[in-house]
DNA sequence: GGCGTTATCTGAACGCTGTCAAGATGATCT
DNA sequence: AGATCATCTTGACAGCGTTCAGATAACGCC
């Protein structure tokens, strides 16, 4: 979340640790400047080297957002885990991840933007998604099983839920700032509200089985 | 969606219809390359003017994507449309609605994602989706109204049930293609099965009320 | 019909971009 | 100390969005 130290004046010809620090220049930029300013040269500028010095770490620009991406997931990885720890029944968790997954997109729009477009770029999630148990999907699938009770769901059941939780998360987080939905926020009594309204209406929290 | 004649040869000084001639051969380019490829330059190369020639058309490129979106956004209401009129319970209407959207958005998805980009630029869908009752957005609506049995739900919960509908349906459009999901996909039996699931998951076809 | 006005289109230019090849620099290893 | 190699710079290229002066032709008015 903060490797995001000034660049440094003074610099010595080798940079030292040139990769972390252009990744920490791109984010700043996206949060100070929004993803339209977001240029490779903008990037070395703000890192204080020259425009070419780049392709000695990544591939072209496109690796570049893609070590970008990587350090988003694993923030969103970070707050799902934060939304879980500060709620206290399987159900309220649940909430809790819905929500948090919606603020983390509304709190760093121009971060979550490259972390999608790269993805649909590969028709993929990141991989480590199924893998480490850490990971926002994983966090939702053991949330998903925390809630079940009775006769064990399916795997398909399960894998089913997260995705179907997953997909509704992501569409809210894309759309929950239009203007068309701001009177129906106002009528439901603020932002939570009416996420927590869209986010039950959606079933998250009422399947696989019961409380 | 089909204005999109080919590039007219041998063409006089004065195009005579160039604006509607430059989104027709936007989305020629954004069909066959993709929309990366699509520049104002390669429109205007498509089109056969010069690259200043859109700029007595369109105050700037954005202007024209917007064009182009809107051009999306009225062939989704055909697309939605049509998917009403194929089905012929409410319930199925609904049904066909969400499985509508998802496939207009897999079969068109450089447009889908011009027409996304533009209107996350805005923070808003077009305005005519509240007005029209062509519109995609009314369609859905209205389905739903259809469905209803019993008490007449408040406006407040017809629009809570569209929105929620349709954050579900967009947020299925941007990931039902991601390779995570083939494998549950083919235990599902296939494509459309796999989005009926998702869909019946998230509640889109058993609120408001009964059937 | 002829003429001026105006909309439309071209050509050339500006600064920006992503990318690459050639050369400068300096850390590391022997 | 000297050679090697990763790292960084300089300079270049094509392509981009955009602007501006000038060419072209359609249209309204006499």
């Amino acid at each position: 979340m903060d490797n995001l130290a000034a660049p440094a004046e003074n610099r010595p010809y080798h940079h030292g640790d040139l990769r972390r620090a252009l990744v920490a220049a791109a984010r700043r930029i996206l949060e100070n400047e929004g993803p339209a300013a977001l240029s490779l040269r903008a990037v070395a500028r703000e890192a204080g080297v020259s425009p070419a010095a780049p392709y000695h770490h990544f591939k072209d620009k496109n690796e570049l957002l893609e070590a970008v991406a990587h350090e988003g997931w694993e923030a969103l990885d970070a707050a799902m885990t934060k939304a879980r720890a500060d709620a206290k029944t399987p159900r309220e968790r649940m909430t809790a991840l819905g929500v948090g997954y919606v603020y983390f997109a509304r709190d760093n729009p121009a971060l979550y933007r490259v972390m999608y477009d790269r993805s649909r770029d590969k028709d993929a999630l990141p991989d480590h998604m199924n893998k480490s148990p850490d990971s926002a999907y994983c966090q939702v699938r053991d949330t998903i099983l925390e809630r079940t009770s009775g006769d064990a769901p399916t795997d398909i059941d399960v894998e089913l839920s997260t995705i179907a939780a997953w997909c509704a998360a992501h569409g809210l987080a894309e759309m929950s700032g239009f203007k068309q939905f701001t009177a129906l926020k106002e009528a439901l009594g603020g932002e939570e509200a009416f996420l927590r309204a869209v986010l039950e209406h959606l079933g998250m929290f009422a399947r696989v089985n019961a409380d």
